[in-house]
DNA sequence: ATGTAC
């Protein structure tokens, strides 16, 4: 598409953040209206309460924000959850949807980490089973999957590696269970190998089934409540019960992919006519041939990652198998995998649309297609990834959700301290020995990575799943608390 | 997030 662009014609220097008209909708939601700036579209709106705005407030996010409304195909509003945070060009917790075919694609709408997500998995057996055999399935865990900014595991090269992107998750599934209990079942539509750089094939060749650094982990946990009973049971989740959150994502393929795909964009806004607050917005039309470039490469990055986490999921099985025997390695379970960084074409209403989420969880109700068959009663699992030592959550989507945020939810705490800010403030051997001390088992090769993931740099992620249960996008099911963490 | 600066 060329000439058919909704771009508006303006032109302006990037706002200062000092001053927002920040207007407060009803009690979970907060408004930026559009005639805040001349290059805004829609408003802004954050779902939100007092005291996280406060945290919000300390940076960039909500100019980012507004700056998200500016862009062309736009629809409605540009969102923000409560555990928005400062990215790269959108903010962290954002999502923009936009109408296709004639709406913008922006890699910076989906972020570095292309289908950064969570993978739960459910064990057959209670923290008081488990006794003393927590430090050594702690241990396992991390032998089995490596862990650190740049670490291999030798995985798929070659041929492999194409089918990885083309297939996702069942390319290494060793259960049809673990690919049907998946967002999109492990596997986004429209990927194609071909537009994926040979950069990021080298990059992302060898690092199947590992885990990463920065807030990636894998993390031992008790179930710790079940607040929704009906939820809980269809998920498969009991008080006392052990589970296994995996934090990870595409990792230096995505991270590529994404690279790749700013600089060629950046390259054809004039073409397109498209003018920018901030450069990292960098986007084309998602019908033009860069938009539907990046629109594949992204599909093929978000299975790798799907793959990913299946393959550490696989070696998580593997460690359970070891420490406490095959039954226990048989029944364990997996709950779900979410996305948390994608765009996905969906239909709302009576339009088609191209729906970013970065740092947002897809939150679809009871009744919905997409839903597996086993949930589709209590709606879709939501996995919360607390900061390291707090709680982590299971939620499901509610009905709210798809009338309000375009069937979207929270996916975190969200940072409220930058990595720099936090590394000033702790320090990472004390907080080692902090949760130690608390009996959570600690399992990671850099003090500085723990730092950064202090849980002081964090927002209260309790606060923040009750905003959105408030706002009526998710419902919690189950809160998880830490046994032991293994992290890049 | 990331071969944490091509």
């Amino acid at each position: 598409m060329t000439s058919s662009s909704p771009v508006k014609e303006v032109a302006r220097a990037p706002m200062s953040s000092s001053t927002y008209d920040l207007r407060r909708v009803d009690e979970t939601l907060y408004e930026i209206p559009a005639d805040a700036r001349p290059d805004m579209r829609v408003p802004a709106r954050v779902f939100a309460n007092e005291s996280l705005l406060a945290a919000i407030g300390r940076d960039a996010s909500l100019e980012q924000l507004q700056n998200v409304a500016t862009l062309p195909g736009i629809v409605e509003a540009a969102y923000a959850m409560p555990d928005i945070h400062q990215g790269y060009g959108f903010p962290v917790g954002g999502l923009a949807a936009m109408e296709l075919p004639d709406g913008v694609v922006s890699p910076g709408g989906v972020g570095y980490d292309i289908n950064c997500g969570v993978r739960l998995l459910a064990l057959p057996v209670t923290d008081g089973d488990l006794g003393t055999r927590r430090e050594a399935l702690v241990h396992e865990l991390a032998r089995a999957i490596p862990a650190g900014a740049g670490k291999t595991s030798g995985r798929a090269n070659g041929t492999a590696l194409e089918e990885v992107l083309l297939e996702g998750a069942r390319a290494v599934a060793e259960r049809d269970e673990d690919v049907e209990l998946a967002e999109s079942g492990g596997r986004l539509p429209g990927a194609e190998v071909a537009v994926v750089s040979e950069r990021a094939r080298q990059r992302g060749a060898g690092q199947l089934g590992t885990m990463g650094s920065g807030n990636h982990f894998v993390e031992l946990q008790r179930v710790d409540a079940v607040l929704a009973p009906a939820a809980g049971k269809a998920f498969g989740l009991s008080p006392g019960q052990v589970t296994v959150l995996i934090h990870s994502g595409s990792r230096g393929l995505g991270h590529q992919v994404c690279t790749d795909y700013v600089r060629r964009m950046d390259a054809v806004l004039g073409r397109y006519g498209i003018e920018l607050p901030d450069r990292q917005l960098s986007c084309a039309p998602a019908s033009s041939p860069e938009g539907r470039a990046y629109l594949a490469a992204m599909a093929a990055a978000a299975n790798f990652a799907f793959a990913n986490r299946q393959e550490i999921a696989n070696r998580v099985r593997r460690a359970v198998e070891r420490v406490l025997g095959r039954d226990a390695e048989r029944g364990t379970r997996q709950v779900y995998d979410v996305a948390h960084n994608v765009a996905k074409v969906e239909r709302h209403g009576d339009r088609e649309l191209l729906v970013h989420r970065k740092g947002a969880t897809r939150a679809f109700p009871p009744g919905s297609d997409d839903v597996p068959d086993r949930y589709r009663d209590v709606g879709q699992p939501v996995l919360i990834p607390g900061s390291m030592g707090t709680s982590s959550w299971v939620l499901a989507g509610s009905s709210g959700s798809l009338e309000r945020s375009f069937g979207t939810t929270c996916h975190g705490a969200g940072r409220q301290l930058s990595r720099t800010a936090a590394k000033k403030q702790v320090a990472g051997g004390d907080l080692r020995r902090e949760l130690e001390a608390r009996g959570i088992v600690v399992r990671s090769p850099s003090n500085a990575g723990l730092a950064e993931e202090a849980p002081l740099a964090y927002k209260d992620v309790d606060g923040v799943v009750e905003v959105v249960e408030r706002a009526g996008l998710a419902e919690r099911v189950a809160r998880l608390v830490p046994l032991g963490v293994v992290k890049g």
